[in-house]
DNA sequence: TGTTTATATGCAAATAGTTCGCACAGTATT
DNA sequence: AATACTGTGCGAACTATTTGCATATAAACA
């Protein structure tokens, strides 16, 4: 089910020159096993359903992964962030304007768009990852 | 300079149904001035130079004029919001993950992409806007 | 294995961005 | 001009996120 296995993660952890803690353990299999970007809130709520886990430290753990490049943080405008792992494939989204719904879609590439547009640049000479959201009225709310 | 002239702004506030106040039209006008996606602090300050304008109202107008789909509303994980006018052409940027610095990118679509996504959803039939980040360090921060 | 040192955590308090209630002002409609 | 509805200022509230500090734990080392 999860992409990566506990052994796996830990050596991610490790590689990335961070400490391997239960709690830095905990935020990562979550996100190994969710499909669809999280928010810090659910998160937080679904761990301490049966860790005892501070939300300082989520937020921490997030953070640090993040910056590890472990993590793509995502905004679709909620007001809040999301988190989904770094797979090295970017991320697409379809969202809806009206309600939180959101739709990952895979397996169509940008990356030759992204080439395109970082040879435009002034400001930047290589980039590392890039995402796509895609704004409007989901079929429910249509 | 601006790419809309106040008339044509007025016209826009009315043809969305919103009433043409002073306010209003402040920040339009702002936005048709700039070139890049703007905060809200940024145009609270401006706007107050030469205007007293509560932040408040800046706010209430920024998601009236939203909601009407006369601006688009970037995030780039800044935890905060960024405002441009609503083109009609998609909005591509290259965003620094150090520094606030970011580029727009112009002249590159992906709306073909864009349909490609659309046919493969199973949640949305149409969609109305979208955007894209790509991120990395800037040459001033790399 | 025991000791040391840097990093991680919990808790509470602070901060930043944004929204809201309410009284009053302005816009558009008649 | 009278009316009805929308917009504004001000302060307070709210939500998401960050931070200070004391304590706990992980990794490095003796
Ligand atoms: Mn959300
Ligand atoms: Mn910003
Ligand atoms: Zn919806
Ligand atoms: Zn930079």
């Amino acid at each position: 089910m999860a992409i990566y296995s506990k052994d796996e993660l830990i050596n991610m952890v490790k590689g990335a020159g961070l400490r391997v803690t239960d709690h830095r353990l905990l935020v990562l299999e979550y996100l190994a096993k969710v499909k669809q970007p999280v928010t810090v809130y659910e998160l937080v709520e679904d761990l301490r359903k049966k860790e005892n886990i501070d939300q300082a430290t989520v937020y921490r753990n997030l953070s640090s992964l993040h910056e590890a490049g472990l993590l793509r943080r995502l905004d679709f405008n909620h007001g809040h962030a999301h988190y989904e792992l770094e797979t090295g494939h970017a991320s697409h989204q379809l969202v809806c304007n009206n309600c939180e719904t959101i739709e990952k879609i895979e397996g169509i590439s940008i990356d030759d768009t992204v080439k395109k547009m970082l040879k435009k640049s002034k400001k930047f000479k290589h980039t590392t990852t890039h995402s796509m959201e895609i704004y409007g009225l989901c079929k429910t709310c249509a």
